[in-house]
DNA sequence: ACCGATAGTTACGTGAAAGGAACCGCCATG
DNA sequence: CATGGCGGTTCCTTTCACGTAACTATCGGT
């Protein structure tokens, strides 16, 4: 649905809806945005993992971050948890298909970002030196 | 560049680095995900606006958060900024190169959202009565 | 009896992001 | 002479995402 669609079409996807707060573009994104979330579905692309799996993956992140985003990305959709009744009980976290359909246009957007980051770079330094 | 990434390498971009705070995917990333970015890049997309057409084009933000986040986008070099030495002067805002080359994978994430936000909706609503 | 691994939850604190309101200089118009 | 539009800036407050630390429960091993 919606194959192509024009900037404006766009913007008014996103602007309309009455209030902004009630946009739905807005609602899908912010759930994609935390700082853990992006993290977390590429390492689930691979994969499915289980929780103390990805604790060590992703060394940085606390516990009850990791449960959390786990939690929020799995209330979108986006990933599934199974658990399984070993002793003691272990939990399996990998994508579903709503994930996998939305990681494409996601990595897109972060191999955007590894294959130009040293331009952005560059345009802070010189916004920055021009102070 | 990069042409085709491993979900992995994807990964180990993101992960790599040292620590997670001098990744260099997430400081392009956070540049774009922040409340107003998106919405004005898509604006910016149609054509150069100038501050006043921003301001009514998106009602709901605040006369600091316009000129923050443009600022931000200047920076980060998706925005440019040329003033006319008119009386009033006049300001206006638009898209660079890098800026049109980001929106591209940008606005594919954008269509995900608007033509995925009942399937988010539905598993939102799903996972709460289940609660 | 105690320790570690499993996978969490709960309570509390903090800093960055966002919002609100007022103020600024400039000029043109009534 | 003062009012309004232009393009901001400054100050203050609030909100929320995120972080830290401690606590839970069950089981297996030593």
């Amino acid at each position: 649905m919606d194959a192509k669609m024009t900037f404006s079409a766009q913007l008014r996807m996103v602007v309309d809806n009455g209030s902004l707060e009630n946009c739905p573009v807005r609602q899908v994104m912010q759930g994609i945005f935390g700082k853990w979330s992006t993290l977390l579905l590429l390492a689930l692309a691979e994969k499915p993992y289980r929780f103390g799996e990805l604790r060590r993956l992703v060394p940085d992140i606390s516990q009850r971050m990791l449960t959390q985003t786990l939690r929020d990305l799995e209330r979108d959709g986006y990933v599934y948890r199974e658990v399984y009744p070993t002793k003691p009980p272990s939990v399996e976290y990998g994508l579903t298909e709503l994930g996998y359909s939305m990681l494409k246009p996601l990595t897109g957007l972060v191999e955007w970002a590894s294959g130009n980051f040293e331009a952005v770079k560059e345009a802070r330094d010189k916004f920055d030196r021009a102070g």
